[in-house]
DNA sequence: TTAATCATGTAACACGTTACATGATTGC
DNA sequence: GCAATCATGTAACGTGTTACATGATTAA
């Protein structure tokens, strides 16, 4: 997955490594997280299965670079990843997790887990505006404005999670406080 | 992360490593997938650290079996794991990584894409009854009525989530129809 | 002078996925 | 007779995480 993002990226135009890495934190970064240390091997990867090349470039006034590009292989690996959407892609959500086992702790705790989670669990810890900007930021230098819809498609995502974390969370504390009623009524 | 998860079902009672792979597939698994033979390495782990104790019984018309329960220091980690809920948890989510891209498409194969999505993403494949159903019959065997909550509203935020891709996803087709028409309009 | 930015990685370990392997009982 | 259920795993590989390592330039 992690490789056919990066390939994505570089099919946007050429990068270095670290450019890749900064791209990958405003955007995909939102959904999909992924250290350094894992996109300079999943290059080597990418390189190794001919879906990208890699140009050695010396600079003077900056540390060397690598800079990166999609070879027609791995163009046409990315278009056959995209058209593969037939199977259900499994999303991987701790908070499930989380909140699955949350009848260890007391009713008082777990409304205050609840009180708490919207803001804890934010998709865009830095603002939806500032998630909006960098998107239209970037859009300057896309070639095809029709690119950057989907990334805005992907931030809507964001905003309706973000609305349903705070819905959601809202009628589990509803449920909770109603219970707690119940038991000191009796 | 399934360390816990594991950890957490062993709280409840007893089980041997076929039966939490059951009621994983019946609960967890909607928001976090787990191969058999993941769990049955995470259980020696979880062994090797003391926090559960395995113990092998004999059966006569049945393979043996290896019962699983939790130990002092299994809870104490449980609930220490519990406890510990102010940092943010990512969810990975795979199909904002394939969205992201779909710029490489055409309109017309996106309409379709999004057309498609909530069926193919659905977060019950056999139904939110089903779902429902399940839920309420482990709860016949659970011995505190309120640890069942917790699992029913990890199903509600399913139930939320797949309302959010319905109405993302006719969002998106909304705009895309938009522009179709601009660009056959002039 | 200190932090941020540019730039690239390795090593070790943890966790996830796929394929393979076995074999009894029970119900249709 | 065949599929489903009960029951337990190993091996190999792929991916994700954490910690470590280096070093120049630029702006506050």
């Amino acid at each position: 997955m992690l490789k056919h993002g990066i390939l994505g990226l570089l099919n946007y135009g050429d990068m270095t490594g670290y450019e890749i890495m900064t791209v990958f934190r405003d955007s995909l970064n939102y959904f999909w997280q992924a250290q350094t240390s894992q996109i300079y091997r999943e290059l080597q990867g990418l390189e190794k299965n001919g879906w990208i090349k890699s140009t050695h470039i010396k600079q003077e006034n900056k540390p060397n670079k690598n800079l990166l590009s999609i070879t027609e292989e791995g163009k046409k690996e990315l278009v056959a990843w995209l058209k593969d959407d037939n199977s259900k892609s499994f999303m991987r959500n701790p908070l499930m997790m989380k909140t699955f086992f949350r009848g260890e702790c007391s009713i008082d705790e777990n409304i205050d887990y609840f009180k708490n989670l919207p803001e804890r669990e934010t998709v865009f810890p830095e603002g939806i505006e500032n998630a909006k900007a960098i998107s239209s930021e970037y859009q300057k230098y896309a070639p095809d404005p029709l690119k950057a819809l989907y990334w805005k498609f992907t931030i809507d995502f964001g905003i309706r999670y973000e609305q349903l974390l705070r819905e959601w969370s809202e009628q589990c504390i509803k449920t909770l406080e109603e219970i707690k009623n119940e038991n000191t009524d009796n």
